[in-house]
DNA sequence: TTGAAAGCGCTAACAA
DNA sequence: TTGTTAGCGCTTTCAA
């Protein structure tokens, strides 16, 4: 033998070798390519020789390179996921399902965690270097080039939880038109007086939509509405309510762009205020978070179902890297599930699977 | 030119090929390695040629291709980072930190999001396969192969809130032993006389060590522990809550191994008792979620600080991609900070940058 | 400063 | 079923 696997190598001041396939064939006495086969599915080898090389295998410790195998491939099985911060456990949760619907799907996630504002991050321009098979954008700010450069140079993009405006990238969102029409015939329907608002960013489209619905069944009915911008972020949605609860004619009902920003207002309301939620004032939110059932905030919220849309997501990925490009948009249908933070209306509950929900 | 770069390739069905520096190099009248010079920071080229380059790259809209740099400088760039269930909110904390310390450092996270319990997932195998530069184990459970494989095989790795007996892998974690003797006096200066314990998963070490020192701390004291075990998940916290608080002499101070399990015993506390927790009882948790500070729960906790933990992680993996290999292990220093979900005991309380901290 | 040439570790024709 | 061969797209000597 020329040299021990284990040297490190001396010209370069790279890393130590990994052992390769042309190591292990020289131990087992065959072809590298043999090697090969060995390790791909459904190659045509014998179990002789699979033996061998899996023993001269596991003697060196050798595991196949998968960035090599991306290189010849085109395929990296990988998948950029840009989301934003973690803070919010909508997002943690949609991680964590993106996660292992796509670890089922056979792919891995290259993570870019992007703060939810500010400059879009330069790293993002990197994603691409990274050829990554697809990429799925998790955020909540409406204009990003990037979707649309990805779309030009073949890149299949999904954009989960946000859609943009004249641009033909698929998207799969939760019902915001429904959903936040059916809050406000909800709180409607619970007898409220005077309305508010707290929108998310301004410029996400999950926010926009969520406000234009709510805004537009509640003045249909008559009734005023005001209206604060908290960026999705629980400090400002903590300010937000201080300042609606603490004006003028202060709101009896209260939706929040999302259910985030609902437990902070949630918070104020009863710690500053001393309002019995449900009772003094009705507080609905938009996510259903896990959080959202806890008892401390037994939250009525709208509910986006994380599980299938990311499930929906994953498969349009799917499709598009087979070439047989599915729908555009998707919007997944969710439910109002109704708790502790509001009113309940004289009609419309019903009982769902141990949750009550509302569907007049 | 003999053919478009636009062209799908016919003879394979491979995706769409990506323009590469040899076309670049074609269009901009240079050799392929002139190229690779205009991409790579502190190459001998001219400016003639850089500008060509540059004309050349943008209207083929080249990117270089980092997976075949990968293979040819044996570097990735690519962090594994394999973490436990998001739904504990310290997890997100950390993989945020993680991402934006790991980011500032010029790398990116590959992300395996292993489940808590439960066999070791064999797509963990395969992290290794991708040529990661180096691996971050944020996971609760105490053995693990696979961080002992990688020192093997020469690949860095740093465990993060985990230690392993009997291993020389590196690891970075929050005061367990002297934080959660601090819970124990703490709670003892508050002249509780019943104690209880809820455990998370016994072959965690952050629960066994807090659990170690919390009842050696609260024995020596001459008072009564009980335990119980939830596993660090919700639901089961809820059940041991029950179990402790419907049974006979009930505790009246319950530490919990951690604040994700603590505020699920603080809503049966009082959902289901009608315990005033602060009062009636005490309970308090290990970590110091951002959630523990919110109103609603206002939970004392002995803080893990998370950013300077990811920090220390990031640089430790540093190091030793540098070869300059420092330290095996590391304690990051916490405070326990008291806030409404226990008595106050009579001394050791001050007020720390708007914080109230026990330092007796 | 430049180009030619030799790989990085692997897969995929193609013959044998 | 096997081995041989030709690359995947890039970096890095080595001469020129």
């Amino acid at each position: 033998m020329a040299s021990s696997p284990d040297r490190p190598s001396q010209k370069t001041g790279l890393p130590r070798r990994a052992p390769t396939a042309h190591d292990v064939a020289a131990l087992a006495g065959v072809s590298q390519s043999a090697v090969s086969r060995c390790f791909t599915p459904g190659a045509s080898i014998s179990d002789d020789t699979r033996r061998r090389v899996q023993a001269a295998a596991e003697q060196l410790g050798y595991r196949p390179n998968l960035i090599a195998r991306s290189l010849i491939k085109r395929r990296s099985t990988i998948i950029g996921v840009v989301i934003p911060g973690l803070q919010n456990p909508f997002y943690s949760s949609v991680l964590e399902a993106l996660s292992a619907d796509l670890a089922a799907a056979g792919y891995r996630i290259l993570l870019f965690n992007a703060p939810a504002r500010g400059t879009p991050d330069p790293v993002l321009d990197e994603v691409l270097n990274y050829r990554v098979d697809a990429l799925i954008l998790v955020s909540s700010t409406l204009s990003s080039g990037l979707a649309d450069e990805c779309q030009n140079i073949g890149l299949p993009v999904v954009q989960l939880n946000r859609t943009a405006e004249r641009s033909t990238v698929s998207s799969v969102v939760g019902d915001n038109h429904g959903g936040a029409a059916t809050v406000a015939r909800f709180l409607l329907a619970c007898e409220h007086q005077r309305f508010a608002f707290i929108a998310g960013l301004e410029t996400a489209s999950t926010s926009r939509e969520r406000e234009a619905a709510f805004l537009a069944t509640i003045e249909e009915a008559g009734k005023p509405v005001k209206r604060a911008v908290a960026n999705y972020a629980f400090d400002e949605a903590q300010a937000a309510a201080r300042m609606l609860l603490g004006g003028d004619a202060p709101p009896d009902a209260i939706f929040c762009a999302n259910d985030y920003m609902a437990l902070a207002v949630l918070g104020v309301a009863r710690a500053e205020f001393g309002l019995t939620v449900g009772r003094d004032i009705s507080i609905a939110g938009f996510d259903d978070l896990p959080m959202a059932a806890w008892p401390e905030f037994s939250l009525t919220t709208f509910r986006q179902p994380v599980r299938a849309m990311s499930a929906r997501a994953v498969a349009m990925i799917d499709a598009q890297l087979q070439g047989t490009d599915s729908g555009r948009s998707e919007v997944v249908a969710g439910d109002l599930v109704v708790r502790g933070s509001t009113r309940v209306p004289a009609y419309g509950v019903v009982e769902v699977e141990n949750e009550r929900v509302w569907r007049p």
